[in-house]
RNA sequence: GGUCCCGUAGCUCAGCUGGAUAGAGCAACUGCCUUCUAAGCAGUAGGUCUUUGGUUCGAAUCCAAACGGGAUCACCA
């Protein structure tokens, strides 16, 4: 039982015992800074059933607290709210089990296994800014699940097919004369991405043209002859063309090797890739199953469709008249075969809000079809990453390319270091390994902080910062923590924890209190599907830390048992925020 | 036009299961390194929480409308 879940009990008891009330459940929250105590009963609520005044009910609580509980010390209250103190002994046991508990803030294994997709980048441009943040949001979606006892599948879904490849193809073929990404010193993903913005500007003065003969922009976009060209490409492809094919996997391939390298530059990795070129045919099936459960009707021209209007939703092509598969029918194919392989509990897409019509019709449709496990499927809509001139667009290249942001945060970090001067003692490998830990520290943490849900901005203008509310703030603490273990180990101190009398610090106990919040934010991030909420407490953490430590000394204190103490309490802050920097995947450093 | 999301300090964001004088960081200004890492700490200044109604003892938070921004409503993915 919690110490919350006691206080709790204590209260009602004192209701009851007071005014012969039964209350169901007790509210209590976290006493604001500028009042004394840790937790806050707000007895408003209580007035109208007790006919009394807010701060007389207040009082009389707090009293019998204070006489009969054996963890409350001291109550104050403030008109209609009772703060109330704990015991210090309460805080040193609360301590001992978190100093104590190996795992903390994890939970036990608990049978329920997820499939988190994300990623899912298309092979045709390099990925950009957009992408990280969901990268980084899925992989760290992934962690926190498994922290609280999932087992976790991390898959990604390539788009490596259809029309937009077949026009970096084709611009290839047109004015590539046989580039490759060592002849062009450039990596693959990139050399893609050149030619799917030639495409572009070459078809728009196709159009231009053509709107000068005096079509109009609709007929000019589908008559320009690059398109008409890109789409011939994706016949012959789908037709096993051999040079067709063989082109579309010579691109490929380099643009995997490129993909892989930011990959592993971010530390992103995955248990399962599905591929598109292998998936796109899927879906058909339960179009037959849909038509024969009279879930989807047929139209006229032969194309099937499903009627959601009773779902708020309207109705919804799912199979052309030609035969051939949609975007929909595809990701129906793709889910009950991702099913079949993992026969997961849950499934979750990590997919920009952009695509929440999609997702909303996909999961209608599944569940028409009685599918069970379209309860437990959830899309992780984020938020679209803006620049200040508006939304990035790969085509126009108006865009934050990832591999170009990343080094440039490691050259910033590099910068800083050694402004500050702090490692010269460290071997060139391991700065390298400390610039690369602070960049990506700095980066997934301006992403990660942020309420997936919400779309944040990205001024290339302003770099990422490395002070104030930022990853390396986190990093910096911990390494600060690490110096602090090294030292008493160094002098011989062991970390203890002091018996019931000793008298605790005020940041002592502040930092007690924050620690012993640390599953319940944990358990809320899964809940929520929101790292943010993990970032938010990391740095708070960080930050009563930070405080604790401008405020006592810790080897300086006469009394050895304080010494031992702050050791212990430091080793304890330092394993929580790693735990919760891992659970970003932001790596902590010894030093800095 | 229908549906959905958003509007909090100069900027970027917390707070939103209703509760105390609305919080951080950046930027600006003041202090603090002969003592455990100053990528830090302490402080000053900065707000009609878009607006207007409603519910309530109490609203940034819930409801409605208006205004402003975004997404989506493709036989693109």
């Amino acid at each position: 039982m919690t110490t919350e879940s006691i206080l709790k009990e204590d209260i009602k008891k004192a209701i009851f015992a007071e005014f012969q009330l039964t209350l169901e459940d007790i509210v209590l929250q976290p006493t604001k800074k500028e009042f004394e105590g840790f937790y806050t009963f707000v007895s408003f609520a209580l007035t109208k059933s007790l006919k009394k005044a807010p701060v007389q009910i207040g009082q009389t609580i707090g009293t019998y607290l204070v006489e009969n509980s054996d963890i409350v010390s001291d109550f104050n209250v403030v008109q209609g709210f009772l703060n109330i103190s704990l015991k210090d002994s309460v805080w040193l046991s609360i301590f001992n089990d978190i100093a104590n508990h190996e795992q903390f803030g994890s939970s036990p294994a608990n049978g329920q296994s997820v499939m988190v997709e994300f990623s899912s980048p298309n092979t045709n441009k390099p990925l950009h800014l957009g992408h990280l943040r969901n990268n980084f949001l899925g992989d760290s979606l992934a962690r926190i699940l498994k922290t609280n006892g999932y087992e976790v599948v991390k898959t990604c879904l390539v788009n490596d097919r259809g029309i937009h490849i077949c026009k970096s193809m084709l611009a290839y073929q047109e004015l590539g004369n046989g580039e490759t990404p060592q002849a062009a010193n450039l990596k693959g993903d990139h050399l893609a991405g050149k030619y799917y913005v030639l495409f572009d500007k070459e078809y728009k003065k196709q159009i231009k043209a053509l709107v000068e003969q005096g079509k109009t922009e609709e007929e000019a976009a589908k008559e320009a002859p690059w398109m008409l060209q890109a789409q011939k490409l994706l016949r012959l492809w789908e037709q096993g063309d051999q040079a067709t094919v063989d082109l579309w996997r010579k691109m490929n391939e380099w643009v995997y090797a490129g993909f892989n390298e930011t990959y592993q530059k971010i530390g992103v990795n995955f248990d399962k890739t599905y591929f598109e070129s292998d998936t796109y045919l899927l879906g058909k099936d339960l179009i037959e199953e849909g038509l024969s459960k009279q879930v989807f009707f047929k139209k006229a021209d032969n194309s099937v469709w499903v009627d959601l209007t009773a779902e708020g939703l309207d109705e919804k092509l799912v199979l052309r008249g030609d035969g051939t598969s949609v975007y929909i029918t595809q990701d129906l194919g793709t889910t009950e075969l991702k099913y079949n392989d993992y026969h997961n509990n849950r499934y979750l897409w990590v997919v920009g809000n952009e695509q929440d019509y999609h997702f909303k019709v996909l999961f209608a449709i599944l569940k028409k079809l009685g599918r069970s496990y379209s309860e437990e499927c959830h899309h992780i809509s984020y938020g679209m990453v803006d620049l200040p001139t508006g939304k990035m667009k790969s085509r126009e290249g108006t865009v934050v390319d990832a591999d170009d942001l990343v080094a440039q945060m490691i050259q910033t970090a590099a910068n800083r270091t050694q402004e500050l001067g702090k490692i010269e003692d460290f071997e060139s490998t391991e700065a390298v390994q400390l610039y690369n830990q602070l960049a990506l520290g700095a980066l997934k943490y301006f992403l990660l902080k942020v309420d997936p849900k919400k779309r944040m901005l990205f001024n290339p203008e302003e770099s990422i910062d490395f002070q104030g509310h930022t990853g390396p703030f986190i990093q910096y603490t911990f390494a600060r923590i690490r110096s602090i273990i090294r030292k008493a180990e160094a002098s011989s101190i062991t970390a203890q924890v002091p018996g019931p009398t000793y008298q605790l610090h005020q940041a002592e106990r502040e930092l007690i209190f924050f620690l012993s919040q640390y599953p319940m934010k944990i358990q809320a991030a899964a809940q929520e599907f929101a790292p943010s909420i993990v970032s938010l407490y990391a740095f708070e953490l960080a930050k009563v830390y930070n405080q604790f430590y401008a405020e006592v000394s810790i080897f300086a204190d006469p009394n050895p048992q304080a010494v031992q103490f702050r050791v212990a309490l430091s080793g304890a802050v330092a394993r929580c925020i790693e735990n919760a920097l891992m659970l970003l995947g932001i790596e902590a450093p010894e030093r800095m």
